[in-house]
DNA sequence: ACGTAGTAG
DNA sequence: CGTTCTACTACGT
């Protein structure tokens, strides 16, 4: 007698994100926002991040600054909205609670995005996908498309063909679609496309006469090694529906952090440069305190804009901290000696803090030689406690503690309310 | 070990 | 005048 089957059905991957997820958002809480251009800027109200359909189908470009659209926005019936990240990242966590109920098995991917593991027949894996969208609609207001298919990148690539092909609804099942379909779509479908390859790379495998992802699928993989690297031959197998980059567990500190700005005003002189390193200095202090975890490389750097081609510097440090370490005190003097490097008079549109090599926090009783007399009186802690009881902004050391806004904090000037995070911002509803 | 290139969202 | 921010992997030295 032979042994029953282990699994009748194959294992898939489906691939869930939020169509254009801020100014679905934005949505949720302000339905008059549905049907029209809807746009939401980067920070200092910069440039449009996210678009909606009606946006992109106005040809405003990913990334187009606020300042050329600004004049035509009436006119074009355009509504620009600054980011209101509370918002969104409150709304991802709700969207991702839920996606946990279909499947065990899931990695969040980006703030809008998740690959879950499933299984079941080609009908079944439909309906699924069917129930998810509708669910979270159901549940949080927000409209996603769902792509199911055996590897990462075809699922990618299902999304994204239900969400331009309007017969779909929203869902597809890669390999139930007829064979004659998927092909077309390979042969019309240029390798920018896929994920993983971005216009350099795109640039590259025109020369060797790759213009579509059905050439890169059909293309030899080990050529493809030799050219490019390992990447891009994962590329090549996942295409063909082998799965080659697994689902990742959930990281709770990536290896490193950044805290990078641009300025709404350039800054132009070291006290000012010394304000932004002690306030970045201790953003970082206060998230490796809260995740736990010790540095033991510092960079900081700052820059010209890249428009400002007659005055282009780049100044920057890296400084190797004397002992693992959260201390903000620490963490503050290595950012400052950035500042020798600053020039007086330069115009400097941004910089940045970045924190490396990060290890959890030792235990209490651990030998520490390099401790220094702040930390051993857990000043680092008491702050994060501070900020935890009244604010972030309730208490800083030096500068970077002042509590009038420094010209070169964020110009958010079209935020909605934090809907979700704060009491005093909660939505007003009217009955009739 | 560290810096650079390339990519994503 | 002005064009986001954060984080990864691979590779070359």
């Amino acid at each position: 007698m032979p042994t029953p089957p282990i699994g009748t059905s194959q294992s898939y991957i489906a691939h869930v994100d939020v169509n254009s997820f801020y100014v679905s958002c934005e949505r949720v809480f302000e339905p008059k926002l549905e049907n029209r251009p809807v746009i939401v800027l980067s920070n200092n109200d910069g440039c449009a991040v996210a678009r909606s359909s009606e946006a992109k189908a106005l040809g405003i470009e990913m990334g187009a600054p606020w300042f050329k659209l600004s004049a035509a926005a009436e006119r074009m019936g355009l509504v620009a909205k600054s980011s209101n990240y509370e918002l969104y990242g409150e709304m991802s966590a709700r969207v991702m609670k839920l996606l946990g109920r279909f499947s065990a098995w899931t990695e969040i991917y980006s703030i809008d995005e998740a690959f879950l593991g499933v299984r079941g027949t080609l009908d079944e894996l439909q309906l699924l996908g069917e129930k998810i969208k509708a669910e979270v609609y159901r549940l949080t207001g927000l409209p996603v498309c769902v792509g199911i298919a055996t590897s990462k990148t075809l699922a990618k690539m299902a999304n994204n063909t239900a969400k331009h092909l309007k017969v779909l609804n929203g869902v597809c099942v890669w390999d139930r679609a007829p064979k004659q379909t998927t092909e077309n779509l390979l042969a019309r479908l240029p390798v920018v496309e896929i994920w993983g390859i971005g216009p350099r790379l795109t640039k590259r495998m025109r020369g060797l006469g790759i213009w579509t992802a059905k050439d890169l699928r059909d293309a030899d993989e080990v050529r493809i090694r030799d050219k490019f690297s390992i990447v891009q031959m994962r590329t090549v197998l996942e295409l063909r529906g082998i799965p080659c980059i697994p689902m990742e567990e959930e990281r709770e500190v990536k290896g490193q952090l950044i805290f990078s700005r641009s300025f709404s005003d350039p800054i132009t002189d070291r006290v000012g440069m010394e304000q932004v390193m002690g306030v970045y200095a201790q953003q970082a202090s206060a998230r490796l305190h809260k995740h736990q975890k010790t540095a033991k490389i510092l960079t900081a750097w700052a820059m010209t804009s890249y428009y400002n081609q007659n005055q282009d510097h780049q100044p920057a440090v890296t400084v190797k901290l004397p002992g693992p370490s959260a201390d903000p005190v620490v963490l503050t003097k290595a950012a400052k000696q950035l500042l020798p490097q600053v020039l007086v008079g330069v115009k400097y549109a941004r910089a940045g803090v970045m924190v490396m090599d990060l290890r959890p926090m030792a235990m209490q009783e651990t030998f520490e030689p390099f401790v220094s007399a702040h930390e051993a009186r857990n000043i680092g802690s008491l702050l994060q406690q501070i900020r935890s009881d009244h604010g972030v902004k309730s208490i800083g050391l030096g500068a970077a503690g002042l509590q009038s806004g420094p010209s070169w904090e964020m110009r958010r000037e079209m935020m909605s309310p934090r809907y979700t995070t704060h009491w005093k911002e909660l939505l007003t509803v009217k009955a009739a």
